[in-house]
RNA sequence: GGCCCGGUAGUUCAGUUGGUUAGAACGCCAGCCUGUCACGCUGGAGGUCGACGGUUCGAGUCCGUUCCGGGUCGCCA
């Protein structure tokens, strides 16, 4: 280490240094004045340490987070003064000199360290200040330590990583694209990658067997907690001769290791394989196509059960249960409120029958039931005293979300939710078209690119709406980490596969021509997926918001409040890209 | 872009039906204190109540416009 500023670190000081001469720099971090004698808490990034001076005109000018370099002797401290919060608890530095390296101002946009609750815009514009806090120190140092955990699992699974390129082609399909103006080619365009979709496809084209990258991906749409505005990172990777079981595999593979290396003590994480869950089984019994597995309630679909059952709210139409045990216990507010919360979703109402003291059957429904409907209930449920059933009931497109939005808030209210856990599961089968509800007509349901299930006799023979893709999600604890596909790299099948969404075989090569030629030069099968880094990061770590594990995010309206970004530019600069601001 | 909530001290917030000099906590400054570790005690400074306009004898408070922030829906192949 240079000497010139430091012998140790904050966090390095312990009993066998004690009597030795030393010397830290960092920032002060709180001051204990006793009049003979006064405190400072001295902090770097490695930890904090305590200084003890007896000499007040040492301080002068210093004030909190004012960088200082500090030499004196290391002191014991005695058993009664340990602080055993600190690593360095067991000894203290006694200063005899100091020196002010930087200054601050005395009065702090907020307490480092205690920015949890200071407003975000205020956090970000002094962000330098809110990372020195122990909280986001940690989160930085996770972060570095999961990007290089997931090199070290993707390089030792035998992946090669291939950096794409960040200025690349406008692609027509998804999100809005951040577009670059070009100075060589008046009124053309470079955009920021949405992700290296047709990079990692080419490379596979390549003869790179297995591709990965931690990649920038960049979209102009707008935020969510869970979603940064502008750029995030995805581990994305991509194999050559695959099918989606072998996608399947590296994806759990290296998440049960990332999660169990990173997950707080004392949680557990599902152990590999991932359950596999179809798409349309996902949508009938947890009403959702991303599932939080920690909730153990379940739905029935009980269609067929209310079928020859004349109550007038079900008539006609798709039924659900959840079966929630033991909940007849919970209090009059309780069924109050879910009703109350069902209605804030859109439904007219939430019916529910509970059986009590020894198979009585209670509820706002029960009347519409005739006597041997409510046997089979009980039968179909396996129901035992204090449990309650559930009832969602509405047209089709509806009433598995509304299910599965109830089962969520029953999950929660009646604390069902293990915080504890990590449970992982694939989504898999996802329809490879829907109907597009303001145009009617038929569109692709996910990704352009994922072959259908059966090939060209699928798309050929059957109705588009029954075709399945191999294109998956995978899901953990609720939240979508990533969607992938097998993906469609025979020229004839992707032609025939634009035709049913509407497109013609000239606007396919004119949106994809180079993938779409590409395909005709010697394409393998190949298949991949991209798992977010951030959000993984946000969950492992606990954050509610994906700024907390990022060191400089923007702001939800998409602005850099420290640098400033959007900017505006020189008149200069405008012209040399050709572009003239409309009133400007 | 729609809807909802908010903007008061450096920070987080309170502020009654519109009524005297706009408060608290933390932070800051000064004084006291030789063992604290979120030190303690005493005192003090610090405010264009986001901006503009309106109603009123009187506006932090009511109305309008606007700017900013947060959430949510749209959007996110």
């Amino acid at each position: 280490m240079n000497e010139q500023y430091r012998t140790h670190t904050c966090g390095d000081l312990r009993g066998e240094h004690i009597g030795q001469r030393v010397t830290l720099s960092g920032w002060a971090d709180t001051f204990r004045n006793h009049g003979g004698v006064i405190f400072v808490d001295l902090r770097d990034h490695y930890g904090v340490t305590q200084l003890v001076l007896h000499d007040e005109s040492l301080l002068r000018g210093v004030t909190r987070e004012t960088v200082v370099r500090v030499t004196g002797a290391v002191n014991a401290r005695s058993e009664e003064t340990y602080n055993a919060k600190l690593a360095t608890g067991q000894v203290e530095l006694q200063v005899d000199t100091l020196q002010a390296l930087g200054a601050a101002p005395q009065n702090l946009p907020f307490e480092v360290g205690a920015s949890n609750n200071v407003r975000e815009d205020v956090r970000l514009r002094y962000r330098y200040l809110d990372l020195r806090g122990a909280r986001m120190q940690k989160n930085l140092q996770v972060r570095a330590q999961l990007l290089a955990a997931l090199r070290e699992n993707m390089e030792s699974l035998g992946f090669l990583e291939v950096q794409t390129p960040i200025l690349t082609a406008s692609s027509p399909e998804g999100a809005r694209d951040f577009l670059v103006p070009s100075r060589k080619h008046k009124g053309r365009f470079y955009a920021l990658p949405q992700a290296p979709q047709q990079f990692k496809q080419l490379l596979m084209l390549s003869g790179v067997d297995k591709y990965f990258q931690i990649a920038p991906c960049f979209r102009d749409e707008d935020a969510r907690n869970d979603r940064s505005p502008g750029e995030f990172y995805q581990l994305d990777y991509e194999m050559a001769f695959a099918t989606q079981e072998d996608v399947l595999q590296v994806g759990e593979t290296v998440l049960s290791n990332i999660f169990n290396r990173f997950a707080p003590a004392g949680s557990t994480v599902s152990p590999a394989p991932f359950r596999r869950i179809p798409y349309k089984e996902a949508m009938l019994r947890y009403g959702s196509d991303k599932p939080d597995l920690r909730n153990p309630l379940l739905i029935e679909d009980l269609t067929a059960f209310f079928g020859d059952v004349e109550f007038k709210p079900f008539k006609g139409r798709p039924v659900r249960g959840i079966k929630a045990p033991g909940c007849a216990r919970q209090s009059k507010s309780f069924f109050e409120q879910m009703p109350k919360f069902a209605e804030s979703i859109g439904m007219k109402g939430l019916g529910y029958i509970s059986m009590r003291d020894g198979g009585k059957l209670k509820g706002p429904i029960v009347k519409f039931l005739p006597e041997e409907k409510q046997a089979a209930l009980l039968r179909l449920f396996l129901m035992q005293d204090d449990d309650t059933v559930f009832f969602i009931s509405d047209r089709p497109a509806l009433c598995n979300k509304l299910a599965g939005q109830i089962r969520g808030e029953l999950g929660q209210r009646l604390g069902l939710i293990d915080k504890n856990r990590f449970e992982f599961c694939f989504i898999t089968d996802f329809p490879m078209y829907e109907i597009d509800e303001q145009t009617k007509q038929v569109g692709f349901t996910h990704n352009p690119f994922s072959m259908p299930q059966g090939g060209m006799d699928a798309l050929r023979d059957k109705d588009p709406l029954e075709i399945l893709a191999w294109q998956f999600d995978i899901v953990v604890n609720g939240i979508e980490l990533s969607s992938g596909a097998v993906r469609n790299h025979i020229p004839e099948v992707m032609v025939k596969a634009f035709e049913i969404a509407g497109y013609t075989e000239a606007e396919l090569k004119k949106r994809f021509g180079a993938l779409y030629t590409a395909f005709g030069h010697g394409a393998p099968p190949h298949a991949g997926m991209a798992p977010g880094v951030d959000r993984m990061l946000m969950i492992l770590l606990g954050e509610d918001s994906i700024r907390d594990v990022t060191a400089f995010p923007m702001n939800g309206n998409a602005q850099d409040l420290l640098l400033g970004a959007p900017g505006e530019v020189s008149e200069q600069q405008l012209r040399e890209v050709h572009i003239k601001v409309r009133g400007a």
